[in-house]
DNA sequence: GTCTATAGCCTGATAGAC
DNA sequence: GTCTATCAGGCTATAGAC
């Protein structure tokens, strides 16, 4: 499974789903025709069919490439062994790196959480957010015990995700001058807040 | 313009935007034909096209109607003359009525952050969000001096949309058994951050 | 202001040749 | 595995009667 560099069916096959990827979260579904997706890659419809039953099954193929395409990558900040606070900044700029390097990404799990239905939104619970969320409510709860761990690791994955989704507004918001921030201003940020809010009040 | 109640041609008018609102709330621009808002309304499409000139009218002025019914509504906390904190207080109380209260207006933002174009992202910031947010920044600068006020103002607005926008995937996340969250759930949540983030540390 | 009828195009999907 | 050709139906939008 490893070895077999590009098997000449299967290569048509990755680039049907790369492109419709792109499209899919530059439009949504209902917004992506067959033909589109087909026309992206070069080849008509009906190849197209023979690689896919119908157009859901593309879809459901491409969520699954996508999510999967960035399923390890946020794993690894929290697997290490140092202090709490530490593996929580290493979530927080992994996943600000993901979430600015792959839009398509952002993007696509903005779409589901309007559209998806029961079986989608369980494949992107289980792809993408099921382990590193388990593991930011470990950490919550070693960081404020008094507070609500689920609730609380929410709001760390919606500080980082939200900064993404409002970006296309932040333009048209006065006082911000010169281009977006980068993501390591994000980051920093969000970490700023967190550390405000996890620090023990060790006075009155 | 406050008297005359509800004039014939008005009415019809004022229907058609009522379920195009939920109609686009609920599936998209693309995800909506004309004819399922004139079947929803209760006409053929041809006359539907009597009220507006094509679709995309139709869909400006739908947007413009949802996000006119909820401009008044947020800013009234933000208005009195009480101390910062409790404005801040009242504002994400306000604030999460609103998204609880009218979720169509809700998953309108979503959608419009996602595929809004200039002008429509533009109507966004004017009608929703310009006069809070503005409101909101210059309480974070009372508040965290310290801090960049913009991208404050942006968490505060984040923490409250984010916990409605992920409520789908919640269920299918460990940890949560019972029924979801209530709004003062989530106003109470927000708050206790937020004070623990604009807590002057004066201690080490 | 609403209707029926229809033009012209795009849609998802299939048949059959190569 | 890809093509051309095609089908049946849905789409936006218009014409014209009432």
């Amino acid at each position: 499974m490893a070895l077999r560099p590009a098997s000449p069916e299967g290569d048509t096959r990755q680039q049907i789903l790369q492109r419709a990827i792109t499209l899919f979260a530059g439009a949504g579904y209902a917004g992506v025709s067959v033909r589109d997706v087909a026309a992206q890659v070069g080849i008509s419809a009906a190849a197209l069919y023979h690689h896919f039953p119908d157009k859901q099954a593309l879809y459901l193929a491409a969520m699954e490439h996508a999510f999967a395409r960035n399923e390890s990558g946020i794993l690894a900040a929290l697997e290490s062994e140092r202090s709490p606070l530490e593996r929580l900044s290493g979530f927080v700029t992994g996943f600000v790196a993901l979430a600015a390097g792959d839009q398509e990404f952002s993007k696509l799990v903005q779409r589901e959480l309007l559209d998806g239905d029961e079986a989608r939104l369980e494949l992107l619970a289980e792809h993408v957010f099921r382990h590193p969320h388990a593991a930011i409510v470990a950490l919550a709860r070693e960081l404020a015990p008094d507070l609500d761990s689920y609730i609380l690791a929410d709001s760390v994955i919606g500080l980082v995700l939200f900064s993404f989704q409002t970006a296309p507004l932040r333009r048209y918001l006065a006082g911000r001058a010169g281009p977006p921030e980068r993501p390591e201003d994000i980051a920093r940020h969000v970490m700023t807040l967190l550390t405000r809010v996890f620090a023990r009040q060790d006075a009155p």
